[in-house]
This record gives structure tokens, sequence and C-alpha cells, in this order.
DNA sequence: TCTAACTCGATAAAAAAATATCGAACTATA
DNA sequence: TATAGTTCGATATTTTTTTATCGAGTTAGA
């Protein structure tokens, strides 16, 4: 892997989907696998994708055969940093923290060790404390990442003491705009934003298909 | 607004961003916003924000004031065709399936208007029907938007079934890469994705601050 | 009225990302 | 051993996106 060469976001997010795929075919007992297969399942350009590859593997492709397909597992994984046991706290235990509390996908790339919530209660077996206790969990049990799943409302309030505390990356499911010091990493996943992109290019397929043009 | 120029993803991803500042900077009653102030919000160049407010609105700004809010409030809600109602349907109804069917932050641009899952039950005062009847129910209601939160086994088959059935739009949040016809709108929240990047981006700074260089 | 401090939009330049071209390597089959 | 069909990676090109420059309009205060 090539060292201080910084991966675009765009690459940084195809990243993750090929090795979703590189894994189906490794459990299908496939070793190998082409740049242009790996396009087709994508709907990507294969040029495309042996570009991103080759920044995070050094030429391990074959010529005639494609690339192997566990060498490129391990090469992504080591990219994205998979080894590391990532250890979140998460902020407001409401329908979408309690679906991010049982969520199966993130395998072992990252580990809610705590919830708290404005009420104390009980999550199938977990335990979710009181946000009062919220600056002492996160000094004691030295935590750098948490999730915002409060009301918008108190969105900002909340990252606010996140940082005093040495929370230095934030994933926000509030629709806010928070602001963060520049060093804080900060990923809003913003429903209200992707629902609207999706609307929009749905208005233009119908306008191509000739439905509405006004 | 200028017609038949399509917008691109980036600025797509944007002007929902401006949308939520300009609303809330008109509930303080204020009139007029600079490209620079909207900038500063949101991390942005200004000259960027301009540019993407020209997209979508013909040259409103004043040299010296800057835009006038309500005026690129309708423009912008215009552009992304908030003022049509869009009916959904939404595939599996477990802590994520209700967390969207409560979610608030939609306003008027989304319309949840039935929901399906694999047993019947009820969502607070919502009733969730049994999948068997989401073909029907997507003829009778003349549906063509659909969220899909059901587990990644079945997601494909559910997936194949709504686009038999008309479906248009897909919204899809299992940790798939779903296979769909060009003609199919689709929206991936991939959640797993979406940590990743974040994750790696954390590595980075932490290189960047001189805490684990190789 | 004059000046300083903003702001805009049009055009130009720079940076980043996606795509194309092409020679060489590998496989499989006749 | 040919030959056709893949595939790779290096380099070049195109396209897209972001940022810079600059002349001109607007406001506010001296």
């Amino acid at each position: 892997m090539k060292e201080n060469i910084s991966i675009s976001d765009a690459t940084l997010k195809r990243l993750p989907q090929y090795l979703r795929i590189l894994k189906e075919k490794q459990s299908s007992n496939i070793q190998c696998i082409s740049s242009t297969a790996i396009a087709n399942e994508l709907q990507l350009n294969p040029i495309q994708v042996r570009k991103d590859l080759a920044l995070i593997s050094q030429s391990e492709g074959k010529p005639g055969v494609g690339f192997e397909i566990s060498g490129l597992i391990n090469n992504i994984e080591e990219s994205l940093g998979l080894n590391n046991s990532n250890e979140a706290i998460l902020i407001g235990a409401g329908r979408l923290g309690q679906a991010l509390l049982n969520y199966k996908g993130f395998e072992n790339r990252l580990n809610i060790r705590v919830a708290v919530d404005s009420e104390q209660k009980k999550c199938d077996n977990k335990k979710i404390f009181h946000i009062k206790k919220m600056e002492d969990l996160i000094q004691k049990m030295n935590i750098h990442i948490a999730i915002i799943t409060v009301p918008k409302e108190d969105a900002q309030n909340v990252c606010d003491v996140l940082v005093e505390n040495g929370i230095r990356a934030i994933w926000n499911f509030a629709p806010v705009n928070l602001k963060v010091p520049e060093n804080i990493v900060l990923k809003n996943e913003d429903l209200t934003t992707s629902i609207s992109i999706l609307l929009k290019k749905l208005e233009e397929k119908n306008k191509n298909r000739g439905g509405k043009l006004q």
C-alpha cells in the first residue's frame, strides 16, 4: 500500500463496495476477479476500478487473469483500517438510535460500547445510561467516536459537549448543520438531503420519459 | 430557473443544506443573506455557493446586499420538487423501518403512505400490513417510490418484485449492491460505507496529528 | 459627496476525477 | 505452435468541479 497518498472521497466511497463484492465472490469459492467484472456489478468503469485498486494495492493484477481476491480483500481492509477496533458512544436511544445499536452490518469496523439517552432505559439486553453520565463515560472509557441521534434541537449542544470531552469523530444523524472545530471529523447522515436527491433524480427521469415535460 | 440543465450531484447535495440555513435565517426574521455568509455556515467557498445558486435562480443577488431569502427558498424548493407530494411504500418495519416511519424531518417532501413487513403488526397507530399484500398495495395506491429496510438476504428479491410492479425509485437501506434496470432510480443509504469513510478520515487526521505515523 | 467595505456575476484558471489509448502479458483452444 | 480473446498498467486526454480574478453595483459612514 502506498503511504502518504490521501485517497479521494470518491474512491473512498467505492472501496467498501468493492469489498462487499469481493467477499461475496470469495464465499462462492472464486479465487480471481477482473476489473471488468467488478465494474459490471457496480455499473462503473473498469479503468476506474483499476485506478482505485492501484491506490491501495501495489500492482497485484495479472494480465489475462485479474486480481487475486483474498489479496485485494486484505489490502482494502487494511486501507480502511478495519483491523483497528473502533469504539463509539451513541447519544440518543430513540428508534433510530436503537436501530443502530442493533445493526449487524458494522462487523468489526465499529463497536458501540455504550449508549446514553435523556431517560435511562433498556434496549434488549443493553443498558442505556442517563445522559448526565455522558461526559463521565467518555472520559473513563477513553472513547473518541460519537454517534448523534438526538432531536435536532439538542444536537448542537450535545455536539459541543462531545468536542469538549475529547471526541474526535462525530457521525451525525440529526438534520442540522453542526458546527465543529476543523480538527474534528464530522460525517452527516442526512436523510432529508438523501431523499431530496432521490426525488430530484426521479423527477429528471420522469421528464426524460416524456412524462411531465412542462 | 434554467430548464434542461441537469444539476450535478455535488450541487444537488448542497442545495438542501442551503435550504436549511435559509429557513433558519428566515425564522429569525432576516431578509437577505450573502453568499459569503452561507459559505461560512457550511464551510464552503462563497464562489461555489454563488455558482450553485445561479443554477437554480436567475441572477437574484444584489451586489453589496446579497440574496433575498424568501426568493431563494422558493427557487430551491421548486428546483428540488418540494411541491410534488411524493408517496412511498416502506418494506420492512424493523427498528430502522419504524424509525423512518416516525421521522419528522421529511416535511412535505416524502409521505410514507403504507408499510409492510414479514409479520403483520402495529407501529404506534399505523398498521403494518403483511408483505404478501405488497404488490396489491403498490398497484392500488399507484405508488412509485419504495424504501427497503429488510435484512440484506431478502433485499434483492424484494427489489425485483418492486420493479416488476412499477416502482420507479428505490431508497435502499440494506447493505447490498442491488441490481436494478437502468431506468430505475436507486439511492443506497449504506451505513457500512459511511462509517468506513468516517473511520478512514479519523485515521488520517490521527496520522497528521503525529499520533500513529507508521 | 467621497471613500471604504461589501457584494455580485462573468470569465478565466487550476485542480480533480473520469475516461480513452495502447503495448504487453496471460489463457485457452484449435 | 499459432491465434483469438482477455486483462493488466502506464500514459495521455477529456470532462467535471472547484477556485481565482476582476470590473461594477450597493451600502454606510465620515
